[in-house]
DNA sequence: CTGTGTGAAGGCTTTCACAGCC
DNA sequence: GGCTGTGAAAGCCTTCACACAG
């Protein structure tokens, strides 16, 4: 309802969003908080709490009509159009991510270009265009681009992301293995394979 | 202090850990809360907290002693001796991180196997043996592996989860885009990508 | 005087319980 | 009767402020 709709839930509503999907409900019916709640992981006092801040999308006595609800959490999101992304760093994890790319496609996300210091390891089953660092500032610029995924070394993240800032880019979905230092106003969602293991470690008995 | 280290904890003694790798102190002096706070992108206070789960580590006036600290870190996490993985999907996203095995190995994590339905997908540049899904069940419980990294499509993540837990693992990193529903006692950490992509267009302006 | 360790305060999220609408 | 919407309560985590050790 409140305007700031706080960054967890925002988090979730993503999550609700592919739950739905999952359900490949064909336009039809309801689901009740309940059921799409197991689905979603999340109790149900706290999927309705959340689904209320895309306004009143339920009935009660009824559940969520699917397609309504979808609608909803799209133009709540933004999710209606979807921003063009770069990827910076084609190494292993780089490559591997763009090779990956129908799978974000399928999302509805596409990679416009990739960028690299030595290009010429692009490899041919790589289908987006991948370019010298010095085409960066340009292409960024002028298509105005707003996102972009970092998997450059870490030793070279923190310089690389300070020049993505001064082109415009707002947010950055990171895979370098360090935490970026950025201004206030810039979104970082940091994706860190080895702390995933090491934390799924500690639960081990 | 406690025996439960709360989650968040958890998952922050990690970073610190990484956090001093990347300082690549070689064995010398000491880091003052306030410095590797702002590495890690947590306030100070915060940290120190954390690290008192770890017992007395610090010196007053001094700061904590970097190698002592690591060991404490490693030692809390159960690190010291680190759990084989294995990884089951040699789909895209499997077999890109099948490709990024130095990156894990790098940070002291290796895949001992990976499986799929149709292991002759195996390209020529990964080193890790791609084995058929039926030899699966007899490959964990043989080796008493606890973890796993599952990379198959949507629809089978579940099936595939249940065959998992069946033969013993309690840890699984899912980068399936559905909610794995788990008995308690299984640890699962879920990579969205999607997710994260979308999140992040949230805070785009 | 510097910098850790920690009780107490504060803020944010989750959970509960139930009123209200279909 | 069923299920949403939501204030109130509880819980958890973060932040603060300061005592205390080196």
């Amino acid at each position: 309802m409140k305007d700031p709709i706080p960054r967890k839930t925002v988090y979730r509503l993503s999550l609700y969003n592919r739950c739905l999907e999952q359900l490949g409900f064909a336009g039809s019916g309801t689901v009740s908080s309940e059921v799409l709640s197991k689905i979603a992981g999340v109790k149900s006092p706290q999927l309705r709490k959340d689904l209320a801040y895309c306004g009143h999308v339920g009935k009660r006595g009824l559940g969520y009509d699917v397609v309504l609800l979808r609608e909803r959490l799209a133009e709540t999101l933004g999710t209606s159009r979807l921003p063009a992304v770069v990827l910076v760093g084609t190494g292993n994890l780089g490559s591997a991510l763009l090779r990956y790319q129908e799978g974000f496609a399928k999302e509805g996300f596409e990679i416009t270009a990739a960028f690299d210091a030595r290009p010429e390891k692009r490899s041919s089953d790589i289908s987006v265009p991948v370019l010298p660092m010095t085409e960066l500032s340009k292409f960024v610029t002028e298509r105005g681009v707003k996102m972009a995924i970092l998997c450059v070394p870490g030793t070279a993240a923190q310089s690389v992301c300070n020049l993505l800032l001064e082109n415009g880019i707002q947010a950055i979905l990171n895979f370098a293995p360090v935490i970026l230092q950025t201004p206030p106003g810039v979104a970082v969602n940091n994706v860190n394979l080895a702390i995933e293991l090491e934390n799924l470690s500690y639960f081990i008995k």
